[in-house]
Order: structure tokens, then sequence, then C-alpha cells
DNA sequence: CTAACTAACGCAACTGAGTTGCAAATATAA
DNA sequence: TTATATTTGCAACTCAGTTGCGTTAGTTAG
């Protein structure tokens, strides 16, 4: 896996403490981030303003997707090299855990084929799962 | 189609004006509809906290269900008999419009079969798609 | 039909996630 | 090292959605 120091250079982004700090937690998490989630693992230490634009940039550089959330808060995972939105198989399947909130990225899915309907045009599907998670 | 009245009866809901006006709304619209959309339909004469209220009480009652919103705003839909929890098909696919922001429910979709990962238990399926509506 | 009871409504005030403007701090380029 | 551009942090704000409570309206019993 790449260093996060590399990836921000690749993306263009000054490699500032934080946003260093920040693309590691993302790399070294397991599970999806919410901002509050970010908030406790830095220790409350830097403004949410800080956070949120930071998110934001990481997003737009295509190092982070956002991610669906129970309670609708701004939730985020590291991109692999299928989020692309230039791929063509820009497919994402999540699964939102009905008992701790949690959002899973599900990779280990062939997603299914999805018949037109005439009059749509169709540029990204999503699949979003509920129900609990192996932890719950 | 039922009337508001009889639905409202059928699941022990009084029959307030406000209520029949709201649920009748639902039944003539085309689309699914957030709170402001509600206000400007019924020319801002009711509360804003009513609304909601009456929302909450609607969907607690299976009469209308949350929809995904391109701006995490609340969004409703009138039920169909497929909408059932009960029901093992508890599958649904909605469409975003990234031109309108309008969201539509997705009928006309045989739903994929989705293979299970182990540790996870599946409740609820959803398939949301986006990209332009007809109208866009 | 009226009275009594219960649920819904409307107002005001609040909550909390997310945003904006601006001055101070830090990263990068020269 | 200095100049320039970007990022950070603070304060103040926005706005969707919520809570408490007194008033109004629907329902039920007499």
């Amino acid at each position: 896996m790449r260093t996060s120091e590399e990836l921000l250079s690749n993306c263009g982004l000054r490699k500032t403490t934080f946003r260093k700090k920040l693309l590691k937690l993302f790399q070294d998490s397991e599970t999806t981030l919410t901002v509050e989630d970010i908030k406790k693992k830095i220790g409350n230490k830097n403004d949410k303003v800080t956070i949120y634009r930071a998110l934001s940039t990481f997003e737009k550089s295509g190092l982070i997707h956002q991610v669906p959330d129970k309670n609708k808060l701004s939730r985020y995972a590291l991109c692999n090299s299928k989020c692309k939105p230039s791929n063509q198989a820009y497919q994402h399947a999540h699964f939102i855990c009905d008992y701790c909130d949690n959002t899973f990225c599900i990779e280990e899915l062939e997603f299914p084929k999805i018949k037109k309907i005439k009059g749509f045009e169709f540029k990204k599907l999503e699949l979003i799962i509920q129900g609990s998670c192996p932890n719950c």
C-alpha cells in the first residue's frame, strides 16, 4: 500500500501534519469513519472545520468516498482502485449495521446486472444492505 | 385506490384535516416529497413541527417510507403493497436525479439476487441508482 | 347533543451537523 | 532565507430537525 505521503503527493496536495495523520487514520481503520469518529481518534486536537475541509479535499482528489450513514452523518472510506468514477463499473455495495450504526464497504460482491429503464440514464449504482454485522 | 380517510382509519389514526390533506398530497404526487415540497404545496399553512410529526406517524404506521435524498433531507413516498417489512422481499430501488435532485421510486425492476456474505445477516436491500431522469 | 377525555396542533426555543469569513500559522517555491 | 500560496483555527452563523408546553380539535361516553 502507498504511504499517506505518497498519496498526497500524487494528488498534488500539501503534506500537512494533519492531512498525513488523517489519511493514515483511514488506512489503518477497519471501518468507515464519521467526523465524530475522527475527532475521537485524534483526541479533539484539531478543529472540526479543519476535518470537514480536509475530507472535502480528499474526496475531490479521489482519495476517499462518501458512504451512506444510518443517521445521515458525513461518513467516509478510503478509495481503492475500483472507485474511480472514470471506471465503467462505478458501483459500490455498502452494509449498514442496524445495531452498531457502522457502515462497511463490501468488496467481495459481484455487482448484479441491472436492466435499463427507458427515460432514465444510469450513471452510478449503489447497493445498500442493512442488517447485523459480524460484531453484533 | 383507498381514500386517505380509509387509510387513516385502517391504521387507527385520527382523521384530522391536516393528515387527510397530507396523505392526499402523497397519493396525488408523481414524485417523492421532502418537507420543503410539502410546505410549498400546502402554502405554508401548517407548522413544520406538525409536518414532521405527521410524517413520523405515517411512517410508523407503514403508510409512507423514507427514500434517499441527494441532500440528505427527509424525503418520503407512499407505500405500496410490496413495502411491508413482513414481506420477505423487503427490497426497494430508488433513482436519484443528479440534475433536479428528485428521488423516484423504481417499481419496474426485478431485484437482483445477492449472495450472502458470512458474518453478515441481510435484512433489507436497497438499490440506489444515480443519473439523469426523463425530465432532465 | 353535550361533556369529558385524549390526541394533535402551533408556537417558541433549542440542538447539532455542517458552513463561512478572516486572521494567524505552516508548507512550498524561488 | 524570504516571498507567496495554502491550510488551519476561531468565532459566528445557517438551517434541518427536535422538544416542551399550552391550546385546539377529534373521538367517545353519557
